[in-house]
DNA sequence: GCAAGGTC
């Protein structure tokens, strides 16, 4: 038998499809709980095909050294290491198949860990079959002409990349585990508390951490800007402003605003017409797409699962690629005329009068696979109304790399307030997209149109209203997750598949919370202590070095032993320093714990109020003059308390949030405010003779109050964003404009620049969701139909099995099982477990 | 209860 070997299902499902000269038959092994193509390919009469699920195996330290008080962190260094199976299904069904195979090619994919991958399926099926023959196919894309074009030149297994790999996994798992443990252990925080460092995670908190510095350091300098709205001949009036921004000194400020009469005369000085053209985007890779989801308003976590989706149902390409260049063997013109007749169709008509497609590309390129892009036209009614809009994106994005320029033409006018000794000179500036090109396909955050009346140079202008805006100067912002995760793919560390996850784990760390991301003090605290000590782990260099290590080790200039041996010497060394300074890094670990802790001062004697536990486990606010001073205030009972950034302007306090994990990250507010409104509903009840409303239940409606408040401050945010986003474009509608609304037709008030760069996209959005929801509406048979497990959308096989496994069999079982314990038992998510339970709730 | 990397 000969048996292919790829790196995951779908990848096996279109292998066969493409190298099957029949039929293909999908073969199940109930016992095995897999499935495999079989078809007979040249001389080999029976072909299987199975996929593996990524890696099926991993390392780990031999149990005896689970105990993290019972041994010493730096024990881990030289500590045993093991091979452990990570998917114990797949992993007997290699053995299973292997036996029988006299021939095995390793088709996983074209990189690094797909060679570690293929190394380890196929050491398994060595395992039971010491003298099989192997080779390996290499792919860049599962198109039939790169498919049919590695099997007819197969090639051989490359250990030494293999070995690359290993020594990566080796690397992250000595060093992580050994300093994550002497770092909880140094703050005393065991359990689920831990603190963690790796070679990824470390980098990117220190990011976070830096900028958050950076915040706190900002001075904010004061200045100024002058608005001037002036009038035409025709009586077409426009807002200028003053030729320099800023203004940073308050008498010339003062000075200029002064010479600035209204109803005083004006000159148009010159009038400068230019075209700027702007060049299409390049195709998307994981990252790109990740950031251009975060412009549109979707978070990275939900552009990550909607797109998994999306792919599961074949819609869109594979979700993890680096790649920015279409490869050759991608028939784009097919791919542009599958969406004739769909409701893209006159994009597609329009793209395919093109006699050569030319698209766009980037710098990356990816051997594994190609950019992302849509592989089948998928209907509104097809998919869910978020997932349509992650698809709408993709496939316009696509489009657009093959379009032409977009061109403005743009205006520069300035103009001479007054004349002579008083003269002071202003500007305006217009544009006008002349030709839309690849704006047309893709027109999100679309700049609006600044119109302007016609002038020519020596028009006489009038001055009908002026405006002084006293302003100062705005500390950097925090990264948002998109930013992030480019800033993580630019500076090399992680990967396409894993920087979403990374900062997912800093999250569930209580590392950062919040969007853009902002660190605890604990985050500080960590950084400061590895910066100190064992500054390569916080830094891009430790990848990088890693890098160049394992280009030669695949390279065969070097032993994977060798690079082992000098990488466990450094971390051996680092812990003797470490270990020297211990009292030292406790007490700065801890004393960053402490204040995160601190919530604001005493209202009664000035002491800090601190979070604290009762004898009973229960938390509380409390005053650090205690036992002098008793005033506290009452927390909610689970989950981790965060003291946020925010103040309560009332109380002077830190405003609390609540995360669990999971769930939503509840906006608990400030505790004074919380506790008072208990009060007044207890007063309230016991007036009316009602029974007394505990706190909890308080608490439960002011929960309800805070989700109703955060939703007005998204919306606030998200406009606020957009009218950011056409002010930081190039020749953009300022958002300025606001201030002086008394304007004419002629010029766009931001307010309706700001509703209208939401763009059509957004309107037509929003149309279509009213649409759908009521369309929804009237079928609410649908809803109620789910009887089984497997009826649950989003709940696949995979997690059918694994939930049967740990006995729930029924959507009564699901219902009634605690979400977390659940999750523990079978790998899945918290998050889908409540999803699932919401659904049939 | 540790890492990061695959995949679902």
């Amino acid at each position: 038998m000969y048996l292919i070997v790829t790196e995951k299902e779908t990848a096996a499902k279109r292998i066969a499809a493409i190298l099957a000269e029949n039929k293909v038959k999908k073969v199940r092994y109930p016992k095995l709980g897999i499935e495999t193509y079989e078809f007979s390919y040249k001389k080999h009469e029976r072909t299987v095909v199975m996929g593996l699920s990524g890696h099926v195996v991993g390392i780990d330290f031999p149990k005896e050294y689970n105990n993290w008080q019972k041994n010493e962190a730096r024990d881990l260094i030289d500590a045993n290491i093991i091979v452990t199976t990570t998917n114990k299904k797949i992993v007997t069904a290699l053995k299973v198949l292997g036996k029988d195979a006299d021939l095995v090619t390793i088709a996983t994919d074209y990189d690094r860990e797909g060679e570690l991958i293929g190394v380890e399926a196929l050491s398994l099926i060595q395992s039971v079959n010491p003298n099989v023959k192997y080779n390996r196919a290499l792919y860049s894309a599962i198109t039939p002409k790169d498919i049919t074009h590695a099997f007819e030149n197969l090639t051989t297994v490359n250990f030494n990349l293999a070995d690359a790999g290993h020594s990566r996994e080796v690397i992250d798992l000595v060093w992580g585990a050994s300093l994550t443990r002497y770092i909880s252990l140094c703050a005393g925080r065991l359990g689920k508390l831990f603190l963690s460092v790796g070679r990824v995670q470390s980098p990117t908190l220190a990011l976070i951490v830096e900028r958050e510095k950076e915040r706190e350091a900002f001075v904010p300098v004061d200045y100024w800007e002058i608005e001037a709205t002036l009038e035409t001949q025709k009586k077409e009036s426009f807002v200028s402003e003053y030729h320099m921004n800023r203004i940073f000194e308050k008498e010339v400020a003062d000075r200029i605003f002064k010479n600035v009469i209204v109803g005083g005369k004006a000159k148009v000085a010159s009038v400068e017409a230019k075209e700027r053209k702007e060049h299409p985007p390049i195709p998307f890779n994981t990252t790109e797409f990740y950031v251009a989801a975060s412009a549109v308003g979707i978070s990275v976590n939900n552009a990550k699962r909607m797109y998994q989706t999306l792919y599961e149902a074949g819609y869109l390409s594979y979700p993890r690629t680096d790649s920015t260049i279409y490869p050759e063997s991608l028939e784009l013109r097919s791919l542009i005329e599958m969406f004739l007749g769909t409701e893209f169709d006159s994009y597609a008509k329009e793209l395919l009068k093109q006699k050569t497609l030319t698209p766009t590309q980037g710098k990356k390129e990816d051997p594994a696979h190609p950019p992302i892009h849509p592989v089948a036209p998928a209907k509104r009614s097809d998919i869910k109304e978020d997932e349509w809009k992650v698809y709408e994106l993709v496939v316009r994005r696509f489009f657009a790399t093959f379009a032409g320029e977009a061109e403005w033409d743009t205006l520069r006018i300035e103009i001479d307030i007054n004349e002579g000794e008083n003269k002071e000179d202003f500007k305006v500036n217009g544009s006008r997209l002349k030709n839309e090109g690849w704006r047309w396909y893709y027109p999100y955050n679309k700049p609006e149109d600044r119109l302007l009346p016609p002038m020519a140079e020596g028009d006489v202008l009038s001055v009908t209203h002026k405006e002084l805006f006293e302003k100062e100067t705005q500390p950097p912002s925090r990264y948002g997750q998109g930013r992030l995760i480019r800033m993580m793919d630019d500076m090399g560390i992680g990967t396409k598949a894993t920087r979403a996850d990374i900062i997912n784990k800093l999250v569930s760390r209580y590392y950062v919370h919040g969007n853009p991301l902002q660190p605890t003090k604990m985050a500080y605290a960590v950084v400061d202590t590895l910066e100190r000590y064992t500054p390569t782990i916080v830094k891009p260099d430790m990848t990088r070095q890693l890098e160049e290590d394992m280009d030669k080790i695949s390279d065969g200039k070097i032993k994977e032993s060798d690079v082992l041996a000098e990488s466990r010497e450094m971390l051996d060394n680092i812990f003797k320093d470490l270990e020297k300074n211990h009292e030292e890094i406790a007490k700065s670990l801890q004393s960053g714990l402490l204040e995160d802790k601190i919530v604001g001062r005493c209202q009664l004697c000035d002491s800090d109020l601190i979070i604290r536990k009762s004898k009973k486990g229960s938390r509380f606010i409390g005053c650090s003059g205690y036992p002098e001073c008793s005033y506290s205030l009452p927390l909610p009972r689970t989950g981790q308390v965060v003291v946020t950034d925010k103040m309560c302007d009332e109380h002077k306090i830190a405003k609390i949030k609540i995360i669990t994990e999971g769930k939503r990250p509840w906006e608990f507010g400030c505790p004074v405010c919380n506790l008072n409104d208990w009060e007044r509903q207890k007063e309230e009840a016991e007036k009316n003779g009602q029974t007394i409303i505990s706190y909890s239940e308080a608490a439960k409606k002011a929960k309800e109050r805070a989700k109703k408040e955060e939703k007005k401050e998204k919306d606030k945010e998200r406009k606020a964003k957009a009218a950011e986003i056409s002010e930081t474009a190039d020749v953009a509608v300022a958002a300025k404009a606001t201030k002086s609304v008394r304007t004419a037709k002629t010029v766009k008030t931001a307010k309706t620049a700001a509703k209208s760069s939401l763009s059509k996209t957004a309107q037509k959005t929003t149309a279509k969701a009213e649409k759908s929801s009521s369309s929804s509406k009237s079928k609410p048979a649908s809803e109620s139909s789910v009887r089984e497990l497997s009826d649950i959308k989003g709940l696949g096989d995979v997690s059918l099995q694994k939930l049967n496994e740990a006995k729930v069999k029924t959507v009564n079982d699901l219902k009634v099982a605690d979400t977390e314990k659940l999750a523990k038992k079978t790998g899945i998510s918290a998050k889908n477990i409540e999803k699932w339970k919401e659904s049939v709730s």
